[in-house]
DNA sequence: TATTAATTCTATCAAGTATATAGAGTTAAT
DNA sequence: ATTAACTCTATATACTTGATAGAATTAATA
């Protein structure tokens, strides 16, 4: 399952989207219209700030806009910053790759291998899918 | 990502498969084999049990032993035993639904359209791999 | 220049979940 | 009767999730 961080983040993400290049949009409106508790939606865009999503205007008047266009954003690069690997096993991941502890021979792992292979799929279509999908 | 309980579980089933028609094998052995703590183990081989996966003979000599056929099992029905919904989102699941708290409009929600395609997808791969697979 | 209304940042909290561990019980072969 | 296995329930601990609080900073504008 996905968190409800992520999801509020691709729900503030639409709503930015919707309003590409028309100026900032207000915390607080973006609360109002997603249905996100502000205080958490604050964390979200400012972590959405930090990876690169949206710019922000501080003070009065100020607020969130999208930086990159709604076509160049995928699901895959969102979904890894708020949920991590897209993996269903830490060895699997190109990301956040790890070694599992209970492992004892990785290369012969036939789990990993396939794991490895559902890892590929899903990223493919998660990567398929970007912002503008989202407002068609 | 997976859960140790369900990966473990995996690691017991590939274990039984191995096994399977060759009579049944203790939770120690298994615990071994697979580097499972034993005593988590033994709550896991009980789950695969009351879930209709494997069987049990209790007392001396007693252990555990495939019910079905490694080539009937796959993987997308193990992962709901452990983890449950395939699906991101409660809302796009079929086994696990749930409607998200923050939704106004499922009907017209894209985020639901497009997790739709993504948890379809993971539940034909998943639903492909099964354990015969695990033993090539 | 004071006020206002926005973002920024850090800390904290409560509830739930994951990962085990413990121990008493039941069962069946020997 | 003993032994060695499964069965079942309770407990512990650490981590994660979802959310809240509040002080600091910034910038438009009256």
């Amino acid at each position: 399952m996905m968190s409800k961080k992520c999801k509020y983040a691709i729900k503030a993400l639409i709503c930015l989207s919707e309003n590409y290049q028309k100026g900032n949009m207000f915390t607080a409106d973006i609360a109002q219209k997603g249905n996100i508790p502000k205080k958490f939606l604050e964390q979200i865009l400012l972590d959405l700030k930090h990876a690169g999503f949206v710019g922000s205007h501080q003070g009065y008047k100020g607020g969130y806009y999208l930086i990159k266009a709604p076509r160049e954003i995928n699901l895959a690069e969102v979904y890894r910053v708020f949920d991590g690997a897209i993996a269903l096993l830490p060895c699997v991941s190109v990301n956040y790759y790890e070694k599992c502890e209970d492992c004892t021979d990785e290369v012969s792992c036939t789990i990993k291998r396939e794991f490895s292979k559902i890892k590929e799929q899903s990223r493919l279509i998660m990567k398929e899918i970007n912002f503008k999908t989202f407002l068609e």
